[in-house]
DNA sequence: GTTCCTGCAAAAGCTTTGCAGAAGA
DNA sequence: TCTTCTGCAAAGCTTTTGCAGGAAC
């Protein structure tokens, strides 16, 4: 039962690939379904390490090509939120990043992308909107209020 | 007269690296004075062409560490709409960034990024706001819509 | 059967690092 | 004088490329 479960999600997966152009290579489903089921905004890296175990022969140099396919084919975004890493998620609609600058973790906020309307472009065709925000998250506003109170 | 003037610049660049506690070596105050005078939103290998001749020693690794001590200072910001270059900008307030996808021109645009008050995000600490739009701009509609004409 | 994809290895870029000499405080 | 910066070269990463074999259509 389990099993038929799986195999209906990796369908639907498979089923996406396609309509979105992209033919549906084992890899190519693995790295989608990752990209779905874990909101973790991953890295190239990250990707390939998650599968690497279930897809022994897997090459790092695929995990580049899926990507590029999936953000090409509309099914991800990059999100260049730190200069220094790309990281990739699963296209969805109205959020913004936040990256916390002390543990790195980087999460979704709820923006309404398309209100943002600039009277300056009026003469331009925007196609695309992010929202990148830095700062700490509230776990990590405590363990500095700590480390302060400890230091006193 | 001239040289006067432009030596008052050049102070003025010195004294504001001062001021942000980063000594201000010639190729220091050349390359901030470079990001003021130049809303081009250059790439170090932009900087540094344009500065080696008038620097004929420069080395790019300088051109690397400055632009690490302008952002540490405060004095300067990376710009990572496109994932695949880092741009730097001298440190201006309350503007978004707009990529045009045909040409590579980046734009600013007036956007009021403080009023972005986020409910999300009550808990967390927000200390630096990015908005980056893409798109096509108003001369690349123009050659689109030519290209287009012309097609038919 | 054709086309496209994968995996490997090599190449190409970009950025950082280590260090000796030079410049700034 | 002491500290910090520069410039060079080498090293370290990340990403891309070329190609032979394999998978998808």
């Amino acid at each position: 039962m389990f099993i038929i479960i799986m195999n209906l999600q990796l369908d639907q997966i498979k089923d996406k690939l396609i309509e979105h152009n992209i033919r549906p290579s084992y890899q190519r489903i693995k790295v989608l379904e990752f990209l779905l089921n874990h909101d973790i905004h991953p890295t190239i890296e990250e990707i390939f390490h998650e599968l690497a175990p279930d897809i022994p022969s897997l090459s790092k140099a695929t995990v580049y090509n899926t990507l590029h396919a999936l953000v090409e084919g509309g099914l991800a975004r990059v999100i260049s939120i730190d200069e220094n890493e790309k990281r990739y998620e699963a296209m969805l609609k109205n959020h913004g990043h936040f990256k916390c600058e002390n543990c790195g973790c980087i999460f979704n906020f709820g923006i309404d992308i398309d209100q943002l309307i600039v009277s300056d472009l009026a003469q331009f065709s925007v196609k695309e909107k992010s929202v990148y925000f830095k700062g700490l998250c509230p776990d990590c506003i405590k363990k500095q209020i700590l480390i302060i109170k400890e230091g006193n």
